[in-house]
RNA sequence: GGCGCUAUCGUCUAGGGGUCAGGACGGAUGGUUCUCAGCCAUCAAACCGGGGUUCGAAUCCCCGUAGCGCUACCA
């Protein structure tokens, strides 16, 4: 006895067969509530990629219509964000283009006309209830085990109720009405199923302030924009039918859509600004130095895999490779872990003069004098730290040292080397470093095992003792580059002052 | 409470009626070495449970269970 399912869509699961007619167009919708939240900056690469492998165009749109919560400050910082990540946009942000403009605030005559068509048809109803009314409603079909929250009551106002409502003040909001018939979701990732209408209800589609609401909007954009395929995260799923619905109503055909599943964190929730923090904020990664490329790759990774063995993908190989069939079904857990591998690994393949610049940033923003310095000296302290930068906020722990003297030494690498012949040992290798000619890395190094040979002394016990007295800590780059990059004065200054401290 | 989605090592995942269930991160151990990092080698580590179907199920079907998402005049 059911009528036919509503909203089948034209096209095959893929989508990626039949697109010869039509050029692929993908959006992007954040919510200027914040900065750019990880997740988005996922949905946004998944619709880039999508975008790019296809030829496409990737459209950013600014979903603002709740106007409590939006800021031009946060536009800006999503902008930054997705251009730092080298996600460049077609249409829409400050960009402008053919569907101009791209900011909801700014399309209300769009949605006002829709919105006067679905009354029109009777598709759409003024409500009249209140907030405190609602919740009542609310809480009646939640005691009462109803699958809906709202009942839709107000669908059969007479004109005498509505002008009660009026007089007491009343600003009605508006509703869509839902069909009877199922509704069919065909989503790219999930697969097919029908929604039974029984479990969908009126929503708000202009609330009583006058701006409509999100599910309008979204779905008029779309098809306006002439979006081929909404990729957006799993917790829109329910808004599709609705969406679906509306679109129905206003005889309109829908884009295809594919849900790709969540980020979590590793408790397995859903990441999110409100639980987390600043901990899902790109801008942070960008601040602590992590690098594009392992952001992308990164976030490519989470919920997507080309096959059994490749783990690093350049952005061109992501555009390559990239296919909405090989998105998976359940959510990712966001390791960090993982990230800082990949990171360590991108920084590593940039040369010497691109990390150098890269870094240049980080020593500033600590208060150490770069430009003070040789390009040649700065360059000769990258090299030396070779590897040993996990992120590129890593260069002012490990290069410290380099451009002003320890002013502690660790207390556990004290500990652990500076035992009761400490001083003999700085002493005498004080004496060697004095005695090099030249004081170079060759010279140095055989001088100093020259030394722990005649006095045999183990390697490690003169290497340590001397690197804490020069560094302050028990780790870092081959103590001879440190030597030489430090330059005999100051070495030996440094040594005096460590003797005077081990006394 | 309702509705929906999902389910392979701790994590990201590949695979998929017959495999020693593969790789990567992380972890452990050993090697290289002046330390750390790196690199190399080795190891531990998974098909949510129960029923079917089948000669054979992790794979197909059903039922559970668990987790998550949504449940706003947010998006």
């Amino acid at each position: 006895m059911n009528p036919p399912p509503v909203g089948e869509p034209s096209r095959s699961r893929l989508g990626e067969t039949s697109r010869a007619r039509h050029q692929i167009r993908v959006r992007m919708a954040p919510s200027p509530t914040g900065f750019l939240h990880i997740g988005s900056a996922r949905t946004a690469l998944f619709n880039w990629l999508f975008a790019r492998h296809h030829n496409g165009a990737f459209i950013l749109r600014i979903d603002d219509t709740d106007a409590a919560r939006s800021t031009d400050a946060s536009m800006r910082e999503i902008y930054e964000s997705l251009q730092w990540l080298g996600l460049e946009w077609d249409e829409g942000g400050e960009k402008g283009g053919p569907h101009a403009p791209y900011v909801q605030s700014e399309r209300r005559d769009i949605y006002e006309w829709h919105v006067q068509r679905l009354l029109a048809s009777g598709n759409a109803y003024h409500c009249y209830c209140t907030p405190e009314e609602l919740d009542a409603i609310r809480a009646q079909s939640r005691a009462e085990k109803q699958n809906r929250a709202y009942d839709g009551r107000c669908r059969h106002l007479t004109q005498a109720d509505k002008e009660r409502f009026a007089a007491e003040g009343r600003k009605p909001t508006v509703r869509i009405k839902m069909p009877d018939a199922p509704i069919r979701v065909a989503d790219i990732v999930l697969g097919t199923r029908d929604i039974s209408p029984d479990t969908l209800e009126d929503e708000v589609i202009v609330r009583s302030n006058g701006m409509p609401s999100y599910n309008l909007t979204s779905i008029i954009d779309d098809v306006e924009m002439q979006i081929t395929h909404v990729i957006r995260g799993t917790e829109h799923l329910n808004n599709t039918p609705k969406q679906i619905a509306i679109a129905n109503a206003l005889g309109l055909n829908v884009p295809q859509f594919a849900h790709i599943p969540l980020v979590l964190d590793n408790t397995g929730r859903k990441l999110s600004k409100r639980h987390h923090g600043t901990l899902v904020a790109v801008s942070r990664y960008r601040e602590e130095g992590y690098l594009p490329a392992a952001m992308l790759n990164f976030v490519a990774r989470l919920g997507w895999a080309f096959d059994d063995k490749q783990e690093i993908f350049s952005v061109e190989e992501l555009i390559e490779k990239f296919e909405l069939a090989r998105v998976g079904k359940s959510g990712s857990v966001f390791d960090i872990k993982k990230l800082d591998w990949l990171n360590t690994h991108y920084i590593g393949k940039l040369d010497v003069a691109a990390r150098t610049d890269a870094v240049i940033p980080f020593w500033e923003k600590e208060g150490i004098d770069v430009v003070a310095e040789p390009r040649e000296r700065l360059e000769s302290i990258v090299t030396a730290v070779g590897e040993r930068l996990t992120k590129l906020q890593d260069i002012v722990p490990q290069t410290r040292y380099f451009f002003a003297a320890p002013t502690e030494y660790e207390p556990k690498a004290v500990k652990k080397w500076w035992k009761k012949d400490a001083r003999d040992i700085l002493t005498a290798l004080g004496a060697v470093l004095e005695a090099v000619e030249p004081f170079e890395l060759e010279t140095v190094e055989s001088a100093m095992w020259q030394y722990t040979e005649e006095r045999n002394i183990k390697r490690v016990a003169a290497m340590q003792t001397l690197r804490i007295a020069l560094t302050g800590t028990s780790f870092g780059p081959s103590l001879f580059d440190i030597l030489v990059l430090l330059g005999r004065d100051e070495v030996l200054a440094r040594i005096q002052r460590a003797i005077q401290f081990v006394k």
